[in-house]
DNA sequence: TCTGCTGGCACCTTTGAAGGGA
DNA sequence: ATCCCTTCAAAGGTGCCAGCAG
């Protein structure tokens, strides 16, 4: 059987540059894909994003929304996100600034939420931008609704990941490609710690209208403010506010800004600072992710179930994490959906993708493999992985979920500061063991 | 006492059904 | 009969806040 660390050896190198005939043609492809909204972003972000986590599941605001290009208009894709912890510390808010409080509690089960579109065409997702409006994000470890489990006052972000598959079980043939905003990072709360962080919400979210400062709770929001002072100067050190800025600014100014950020002095303190990017390389933060794919990459499966690769096994064949830098788009991996099962679903399977004018193809119930994955569960050795259909009654967000490593390792990614990701663009090739720690599917099998 | 979490609340937007007119 | 537009109510998303638990 070939482990995650063999397939790894196959990343080894850089993927080729030349461009192959052939059927691997489409796989030379770049895929490229941009943060919606960038700006508002990086107004969260210069402050310290925080997201409120309940429960019931709550949204996130600002959501995710992404702009792709580069795919096979033809071909079918699978759009999917999840959420890796930044670093391995827990934090409180203390006098107006993050500090770390210890260690991070063991990662929750790890689930990865699906786009309702999927699978649709590359022209489906290319047409207009992404929006992952409906996920949501639950501090609830025991959810059964299949929203995103986090750990409070624990930092994360999200990834991106696409994937070429004309169903969701063929996923585990296919490339999968990932993308990370790293000013979409944010510390996951229960209630807002930062005023200014509570401030920028109702002034931009829709649904917060209401604790405007023009509404009619105006006299509410006073006398709150005048109990603490609502906006008090630098939230964390290094931060020097005038007032909360709508996003107006350029790319490259918010780009700037961003040691201001309250994790700039961490930033600073974890990674070299050192960087050869200059001013130019900055501005390529965030705006674009290009991602070459290697054609000399093989697929592979697992052939034995309740045997996934391990994220320590992996850990230990990184010897370049350290010192990486991990605006990633990632070099692709294999979604390594087991196959077994799969054969039942051929009837739910919408056939193969032809271009030309076609009707997008409705939403794929998915509600049976959730019953398929609950049945396999029992198995020994064989950890549960849930998928929950977009569209079924019970389970209205689609998500893949499936327990999560026990901890994380400290992500050195998202460390560095933009300056660094910048230099690399993108391009992680070689880095795979590394990648391997955060795995999509959760390294478990049904 | 402090910190973090929960549930209820008021306020708001979104969504979809119903009805009327062209 | 069909389509388009408007209206309206229900559903659901917000932050606030008091109270609770560890």
């Amino acid at each position: 059987m070939q482990s995650i660390r063999d397939l790894k050896s196959n990343f080894s190198g850089p993927p080729p540059s030349s461009t192959p005939a052939g059927p691997d043609a489409y796989l030379q492809s770049n895929i490229r894909m941009n943060l919606e909204d960038p700006e508002l972003w990086k107004t969260f972000h210069e402050i310290g994003t925080e997201m409120i986590i309940t429960k019931s599941g709550r949204r996130m605001f600002p959501h995710c929304k992404v702009n792709i290009s580069g795919l096979i208009p033809c071909a079918k894709y699978i759009l999917l996100v999840d959420m890796v912890p930044e670093d391995g510390f827990r934090y409180k808010w203390n006098k107006e600034k993050w500090e770390v409080a210890g260690k991070a509690e063991p990662q929750p089960p790890c689930r990865t939420y699906l786009h309702p579109d999927s699978p649709a065409p590359g022209s489906h997702w290319m047409k207009q931008s992404v929006s992952f409006l409906k996920l949501k994000l639950t501090n609830n470890t025991l959810d059964q609704h299949g929203h995103i489990i986090l750990h409070s006052m624990h930092r994360y972000h999200p990834r991106f990941h696409i994937v070429q598959a004309d169903d969701l079980f063929s996923v585990r043939w296919s490339v999968f490609q990932t993308f990370t905003f790293p000013e979409t990072s944010f510390t996951a709360v229960t209630a807002y710690q930062n005023t200014k962080i509570t401030k920028l919400k109702i002034d931009h979210n829709p649904f917060a209208k209401g604790f405007r400062d023009e509404g009619t709770n105006k006299k509410r929001l006073e006398d709150r403010a005048s109990g603490s002072p609502v906006f008090c100067p630098s939230s964390f050190e290094g931060f020097e506010e005038e007032e909360v800025e709508l996003p107006k600014k350029k790319v490259g100014d918010a780009i700037k800004e961003e040691r201001y950020s309250p994790w700039g002095a961490e930033r600073e303190n974890n990674v070299a600072t050192s960087s050869p990017a200059g001013a130019d390389a900055r501005e390529m933060y965030n705006t674009e992710q290009l991602v070459p794919t290697p054609a000399s990459y093989q697929p592979y499966k697992f052939h034995e179930y309740g045997k996934s690769p391990s994220p320590s096994s992996s850990v230990g064949s990184s010897a370049s994490g350290s010192g990486r830098s991990s605006f990633e788009s990632r070099a692709p991996d294999v979604a390594t959906v087991p196959d077994h099962e799969s054969s039942k679903l051929r009837a739910h399977e919408i056939g193969p993708s032809h271009c030309g004018p076609q009707a997008l193809p409705g939403p794929q119930e998915y509600s049976g493999v959730l019953n398929m994955s609950v049945a396999q569960s029992g198995k020994p050795g064989v950890i549960g992985h849930h998928i929950y259909g977009p569209y079924s009654s019970e389970q209205h967000l689609g998500q893949w979920s499936g327990p999560g490593p026990a901890q994380y390792p400290p992500p050195p990614h998202l460390t560095a500061d933009y300056t660094t990701q910048a230099v690399h663009h993108g391009y992680h090739h070689g880095n795979v063991a590394e990648w391997s720690q955060y795995p999509l599917f959760s390294y478990s099998c049904w």
